[in-house]
DNA sequence: CCGGAATCGTTCAACTATGAACAATATTGT
DNA sequence: ACAATATTGTTCATAGTTGAACGATTCCGG
């Protein structure tokens, strides 16, 4: 049984819960990328940068390879920002002994202490927005989140 | 286990159900932005032109002002974008009767075709990724989130 | 009215992210 | 052993986004 040619209008994604609600996912997103920019002015940190060092913080010695596959971003893209944080002497770079093609990440003490701010302005700034959300209610977005992006990474 | 060597500062906001579960939510954010890009591009739509395509067809007439608004992006990104889609003939922009200054907005039928085979593609790419998620889950995400947006904006 | 303030869209320079091409190094197969 | 292949990080040209400055238009208070 074929179907007639769509009333256009009737089958519109949006009555699709899943996608209808991701639209608002996306948006929350965006909003909070920008405000998090906002927020880390003071710090003179960006949020690309923020992401860099809160991976090297709970990865340490990484390589530029593996952070740039965490944080879903090329290669290239590391090279241009390390320099910028190794100035100002928030991270170390240190060829790996046994792989001299390998650069070793590490944050340093400054690093750290710059990093815990940070993290104290991202860490408020979501849990005002998110202060109508329980607990258990974040983590089971959390759940639903990380399952997807287990699935778009296995393909 | 060097329990000494790891990274136990005790007040981390990791520790913070909605800042851990927010980073999850950031991350897919990020995947799903990249996963649309490459299922665009037989359309050759771009993620931004899709955004500007949805929110015309839900609001036509709008100006550019209003897009640019509802988008959360500048109005500039607003100007340099249309050229394009008004020489592929996806959209119209007709200065307001009353107001000189303002363009307005409007889908022609080229466009909305396009933008039905666009929002086929991402719903479905969604739908697959989300999956695991019921209805009532994913309409819980999206409440959350636009309190957040709601939040957010009202700053 | 009318002159200052606000709004809309545009332009432009700066900044960021990206992917292809590349040199250096490591790994693999024969 | 060694030639082919793969991996790591860098460079560079390109494309996308932004905010400030601007001209045109509209709004508003006196």
């Amino acid at each position: 049984m074929n179907k007639m040619q769509e009333p256009e209008t009737s089958n519109l994604p949006w009555d699709n819960p899943r996608f209808r609600n991701w639209v608002a996912v996306a948006k929350a997103a965006h909003v909070v990328e920008r405000a998090i920019g906002e927020a880390l002015k003071p710090l003179e940190l960006k949020p690309a940068q923020l992401d860099m060092m809160m991976n090297i913080h709970r990865h340490p010695g990484l390589s530029q390879q593996e952070l740039a596959e965490r944080l879903i971003v090329g290669r290239s893209n590391i090279t241009m920002l390390m320099p910028e944080l190794a100035k100002r002497g928030l991270v170390t770079r240190e060829g790996d002994a046994k792989d001299k093609r390998i650069q070793r990440l590490i944050l340093t003490g400054e690093g750290t202490k710059l990093l815990m701010q940070a993290l104290a302005l991202y860490s408020g700034l979501i849990d005002k927005a998110m202060a109508a959300s329980t607990p258990e209610q974040c983590d089971l977005v959390g759940k639903q989140m990380m399952k997807m992006v287990e699935i778009l990474k296995s393909e």
